[in-house]
DNA sequence: CTTGTTTTTTACTTATTAGTAAGTATATTT
DNA sequence: AAATATACTTACTAATAAGTAAAAAACAAG
């Protein structure tokens, strides 16, 4: 695949979780690739195009990442570890998660990238509810009410932290993250 | 004051939490309120003017709410409670909370919006973090981790749940907002 | 070398945006 | 009634947005 197609997809990933789709343009692109306009569009004709591609790049990103974590047999704990690490590192780097950039704006989104999203935060919950379930299951997490109901308020929890912590400048992510997984424990 | 302006503010206030601040335009207000796009300028000089002017009003609607519950007496379950009820109307409405509609968005914004959003969310999670610190010292929360923490958890979780609401389209917001209640239950 | 394909630029268009200067109508005050 | 402030409209500007058609450059294959 095309060095500057993969260009414009992380720089689009990276422009959409710090300034959120609405506020960047083709011309953040260019200027910054020292491309021309045109030529982002020779990739991806619409911002639309643009839009959806990165959400469904990021679906990937997590179906690969949760079949590594099968095949590595990773226990429950590392599991939701490994998704509490990705939110620590998008603090560190000063980015919003994917889910927490495009969702806010999903009313004025491409169908097919609304379509995507859904498919994206479903699949996230889905799978997060079952682990929670399985964990539960081997008694390793604790948790009172459904685990789709634990998912909801884990996931909720994460997507929003990195918002707050861009509005409030200063935030303990860590002991933050820590207290999430803290909650679960017998 | 002016019942123009007044319309101009609820209606700016209305489309930034559906559409979001970068969505929304001068015209959609004019448009919709049938004036002309001067009109709006005429109160509000700028956007950045309208957005700040948004935030502030919402943090008067806090202080008035905190000061009206506590003239009231009302118990910490019962000031949670009143909490959980503007996001449950808030999904009702279809609305995200005014929170998660600028704080995505902040990089983008005025620096005196940004000023006054990070004053809202320090006001909420201090009186959030201190409500859950007497309630579970007169006994009626329980939770582990500290107030501070506790308090980031669970508004997070309601900010992100609106917007996670939107994407999924459909979604069992009472359950889901009980459970919040229910998790801190001793 | 030439033909064909991919990639990129040039040079636009059209639409929308925030914002403004100057004028007008309607009240309110003196 | 005249002066003045308030609440707008008219009629712009300047900037930026997404998007496009056609030409040029870069590259590969026969």
């Amino acid at each position: 695949m095309s060095v500057t197609r993969e260009k414009i997809l992380e720089l689009g990933e990276t422009l959409i979780r710090t300034k959120g789709y609405n506020a960047f343009s083709y011309q953040d692109i260019s200027s910054e690739l020292g491309i021309k306009n045109a030529a982002v569009h020779y990739y991806f004709p619409s911002k639309k195009n643009l839009g959806t591609s990165i959400v469904k790049t990021n679906i990937q990103r997590f179906e690969e990442m949760v079949e590594n974590m099968e095949s590595r047999q990773f226990d429950e704990w590392q599991q939701l570890e490994a998704l509490v690490k990705i939110y620590i590192k998008s603090h560190r780097e000063k980015k919003k998660c994917v889910v927490g950039s495009f969702s806010p704006d999903i009313k004025t989104l491409d169908e097919s990238t609304q379509k995507e999203l859904k498919k994206m935060v479903e699949m996230i919950l889905n799978w997060l509810a079952k682990l929670l379930e399985k964990g539960r299951d081997r008694g390793v997490f604790s948790f009172a009410d459904s685990a789709e109901s634990k998912a909801l308020v884990i996931f909720s929890s994460l997507v929003a932290s990195l918002q707050l912590a861009a509005v409030l400048g200063k935030l303990d992510y860590k002991s933050y993250s820590q207290s999430i997984l803290d909650d679960l424990k017998p």
